[in-house]
DNA sequence: TGAACTATAGAACCAAGTCCTACATATTGG
DNA sequence: CCAATATGTAGGACTTGGTTCTATAGTTCA
């Protein structure tokens, strides 16, 4: 299953480049490439303190290890487990990503 | 050289399963894994105006498309790239891993 | 010609993220 | 055993990033 996930990320990964060089050999045009594009991007979900924390402990690092990842500071990480403040957009990509596929992916 | 950026990042990733592996295993303590988490972060950089329209450009996307990479509205990106606003920490993490691997990276 | 994509520009608003302090609890190392 | 460190909570104040809205204008293409 570790295997279908990262086939899958690498088909969408794929998929964009073959779109990039089919669009620089002339053979699609950009209202295509950019439907090639928006087809690709993963969706970005949204996450709940509890799904936060959750994400945190299944990477086994402590909120200020996790902030560091992400380029937040650690009381940041902590409003978020707590339901204090709510990750704002590019934090919930980064928490995407990680979900997906793990923090190594954004070391 | 594509090859050399790839083995960069692997080897951290790499380091940081290997130091998690130990750790479970006893071998190595707390303090030691947090080095060893610190060592194996990629630094993020912080971007210019004009080097994030070349980052963008680079990639091949309008303003639009890279703001749906990086879960922020095409006003932000254009923000950006006007140097009208500056993107916070996850932002600049977002920057940092399309600077270094692409857009496929965070597809 | 008109429809869609691209990018700029600016104003207004909300809340994310930062920084600071203080406190409590484990856990560790000397 | 005691001091030091790591961890997480809590809250207050502040800054500014990110959103939303509208308007403008050049371009590409059917």
């Amino acid at each position: 299953m570790a295997r279908t996930k990262a086939y899958k990320s690498d088909v969408k990964a794929a998929i964009h480049e073959t779109a990039l060089d089919l669009h620089e050999a002339g053979l699609i045009d950009k209202h295509t490439m950019r439907r090639f594009d928006q087809s690709c991007l993963t969706p970005v979900r949204t996450f709940s303190a509890t799904e936060i924390r959750a994400l945190r402990e299944r990477e086994q690092v402590s909120q200020t290890v996790f902030a560091m990842y992400l380029n937040v500071t650690k009381d940041s990480v902590s409003q978020w487990e707590r339901g204090d403040k709510r990750p704002a957009g590019p934090a919930c990509k980064l928490l995407s990503i990680v979900a997906e596929k793990g923090l190594s992916a954004i070391a």
